[in-house]
DNA sequence: AGACGTAGTCGAAACGTTTCGATTTTGGGG
DNA sequence: CCCCAAAATCGAAACGTTTCGACTACGTCT
């Protein structure tokens, strides 16, 4: 592998002027750079930027760790994170961020290999990120809420987009309204309880906890979940479920059960992953801002290494999708 | 940013001892190896992996370049190409694979900072990754046929796999089959209609180039081929579609002009995408091992960098899935 | 003609490791 | 008590860059 020396030698230059030339360093004359730049060529010189980042001191490199690369909806995360990363110069790479001693939170985060990171893992615990991060390596955390010195956060406003959908069915006339939740420590799953919390009580609806029920945020979970939520003659005429995987599972659980949606029972999901199109009856859902989740956290990250003191947590809000899950006509509206 | 040097001289031992005892080298005694690693937890000490693999001139890391992070089904390739390099002690990064002064391709590729590639990038020309590849990078691409020094291939075999659809379809009774194709100069549509060309000739049925059409791989184009495979009065029995995406369209425009599917025209896709289960009637269609592309490819750069010589390209299986949208009982079996 | 500014080039240090030969320490045997 | 081998530690070079102060040569100004 052919060095700068090499280079340098070969031109019959020193290492420096060889160095500044193929910068483009207008202190080198333009005959010595062309000579210098067609020895590189002829040699096949590559720099190497593993030195580079050692004598400058700083990557450009920002990592993003994704709990299983590849799920459904990161493809527009991960399109607004790389645009802006190569608007603001940066290169962005992703990788799992799975623990252990050769894994990519490891060579990437703790060996000083990038300038930053970005996490989008439920999963991954609080300490774990809070301990990683420092001085040096700022960590912008996605959908999540860690209080620690050089974590940030950017999240979708799951709460309100919550708030929206069941606002939505209560405004359809429907009063029954159940939810079904993802795992109970899910971050994701208790907003979107909350926001579905609120809006009953501000529809002045009362909370009925046999409404609720849980599953894994999987469509067979979602299935299962939907035999228990019609179980002991309970009978929701809608429900609010935490996301459109579990949705989808139920909607195939209502129809095992000769219940019509939305007539019989009416459904909204969250996330609106592309399936919700495809079922029938299409499901109204909660739309997140994936690609600007992405962009913005890049953003963020841009900011804080660019020595920006007062970062503030960003919160986007989310927006409902109204398909036909969810009934066409409102019943009895509660409010106007 | 504490260094080395630092724990070394906080410790009141020499630099090499301090590296040694930090790497758990049975050189060091005891007693100081304990004192040293206090030390270095005290000044929260960080290894700097760039220093490290400058020094020994090697990295563990491969790039896995992909043309738009995140699309549909790289979700089970990923996962293949993680475990694998996790096995193999590697760490794997993912980036697209744009080109450009501050892109992935440059950053991670021509800067030496990874010990070889993935590419799948049906789109990147072929130029481009010959010129990439080197004694020191080798190359892997995936679903491509590239001559190059240095570059190897791992593929699944999309001939077979249309040449099983089509002879699925020809099984069935169908004889009037035409072909829906991709951008005519994709790798992946070119292979799979040869198959079907070899599929029709073995079973002795005549080509009809009016029953060919070309589409982008989308829904979209998908539909609107639909009108233009049913035009002029021409009436395929059935249809191969070189992907999912565009059967499903053209399930959609079928569905439109009136023709049901599989009774008036039988319908067989390519990927097995996700939606395929969910769309009505379900789609037959030619199922990847996406995790085994992924864990093969990085099994070859495995082999590649431990220097092993003889190194052939992989071409893997392909499955029928079979569902709904080929009919239902052969009509008049060819063979058997 | 001498001084001086400037364009062009160079040499050496530094970045944080690893590695290896050299040096010191230790402890046991004679 | 001394010597020696083994154990433990050390020092310095090297990896491939960048950077900065220094140096050279040369034309220009006075």
């Amino acid at each position: 592998m052919a060095s700068l020396k090499d280079v340098a030698v070969h031109a019959g230059v020193s290492v420096s002027t060889a160095s500044l030339a193929l910068r483009e360093d207008p202190a080198v004359k333009e005959v010595t750079r062309q000579r210098i730049r067609r020895v590189a060529d002829e040699l096949g010189y590559r720099p190497n930027g593993i030195a580079r980042d050692l004598k400058v001191k700083k990557t450009d490199m920002i990592a993003v760790l994704l709990h299983d690369l590849g799920g459904p909806f990161y493809s527009e995360l991960l399109r607004g994170v790389q645009d802006r990363s190569h608007q603001r110069g940066f290169t962005a790479i992703v990788a799992c961020s799975a623990k252990g001693k050769s894994s990519a939170m490891t060579r990437l985060l703790l060996e000083n290999r990038v300038a930053g990171a970005i996490i989008l893992d439920p999963v991954i615990d609080e300490s774990e990120i809070s301990s990683v991060a420092s001085e040096d390596l700022p960590i912008v955390v996605l959908d999540r809420e860690i209080q620690a010195p050089h974590v940030y956060a950017v999240s979708a406003d799951h709460e309100g987009g919550a708030f929206k959908a069941t606002t939505h069915l209560l405004d359809r006339g429907y009063r029954l309204i159940g939810f079904l939740g993802g795992p109970e420590d899910s971050f994701h799953s208790r907003m979107r309880f909350e926001g579905y919390r609120r809006a009953l009580s501000q529809a002045g609806v009362d909370f009925d906890g046999d409404l609720v029920c849980y599953g894994m945020f999987t469509e067979d979970s979602g299935y299962d979940a939907g035999f228990r939520l019609f179980a002991n003659g309970r009978h929701p005429d809608a429900i609010f479920a935490a996301n459109d995987e579990m949705a989808i599972g139920l909607l195939r659980s209502l129809e095992e059960q000769g219940l019509s949606v939305p007539d019989d029972v009416a459904l909204v999901g969250f996330d609106d992953i592309r399936l919700t199109q495809y079922v029938s009856p299409a499901l109204t859902t909660v739309r997140q801002p994936m690609y600007q989740l992405g962009s913005d956290a890049v953003e963020q990250l841009f900011q804080i290494l660019s020595g920006n003191a007062d970062i503030e947590s960003v919160m986007l809000s989310t927006e409902l999708v109204i398909r036909q899950s969810s009934g066409v006509t409102p019943r009895s509206p509660i409010r106007g």
